[in-house]
DNA sequence: TAGTGATCATTT
DNA sequence: AAATGATCACTA
């Protein structure tokens, strides 16, 4: 498969990618006793709990800067939860929509940035199985395909268009075929935004998020080889 | 039951 | 306030 993005440190990478595969197979509770941490009955209080773990058992810094989550490799850790079919159970949030200027280029956008080069990392996520004994399965260290990045500029360039005249209200998650916008965490907060006419409006915070069809077409590319 | 809209915790 | 990590929960 020809893959977009120019390789440029392959050795950490490959190391980063194959520390993930140590992982695969274990439990969840496994790779929380390595790092000391307690595991939560439930995600309710803990939503993204397993993310963290799992970047930080990489060696990933915690971070809450909009940068990569290993910025010298540019690489992207995203954990993505699955069903008992192995398939995606949620949408995956990219990141947010920025407050500031829109008038950007998809290659300067925080989309394109960020999935540019992505480790996911499949872990089990039905609810009747305990956080504890959830397994995590093999990662796969992923460039959107020329074809796949055509249709998320596509996607964003609509998006984009719409916020930037003013619209922001009228985007729904109806919008686009692989990359949505929708309204995200910080959502009782609002902030003030210049609308097309000049005057200042309340606006919700919203993100771009990857529709399930899209990661499921990630995942089965890759159990093709 | 898939998908949208709502929500939780933490850090800087 | 706004970014990170996402999952919850209702409804069509």
């Amino acid at each position: 498969m020809f893959l977009s993005h120019e390789i440029t440190d392959l050795t950490d990478e490959q190391e980063v990618l194959a520390k993930a595969q140590k992982f695969a197979g274990l439990t969840l509770d496994e790779v929380a006793a390595r790092l000391n941490w307690a595991v939560p009955k439930n995600l309710y209080h803990a939503r993204g709990w397993v993310g963290n773990l799992l970047e930080t058992a990489l060696g990933a810094k915690a971070s809450t800067r909009p940068i990569p989550d290993f910025p010298q490799l540019g690489i992207e850790i995203k954990t993505l939860p699955l069903k008992q079919n192995s398939q995606p159970k949620e949408s995956t949030f990219v990141c947010t929509l920025p407050l500031g200027d829109l008038n950007t280029l998809w290659e300067q956008s925080r989309v394109y940035y960020k999935l540019n080069r992505v480790l996911w990392i499949p872990v089990e996520a039905e609810n009747y199985i305990p956080i504890s004994k959830r397994r995590i399965g093999m990662p796969l260290l992923w460039s959107p395909t020329l074809k796949q990045q055509e249709i998320l500029k596509s996607d964003w360039e609509e998006l984009i268009e719409m916020a930037s005249l003013g619209k922001l209200s009228e985007i729904t998650s109806h919008q686009g075929v692989y990359l949505q916008i929708r309204p995200t965490a910080n959502n009782r907060a609002s902030y003030k935004k210049m609308s097309e006419d000049g005057n200042y409006i309340s606006a919700c915070y919203k993100g771009f998020y990857l529709r399930c069809i899209f990661t499921r077409a990630i995942l089965s590319s890759y159990y093709m080889y």
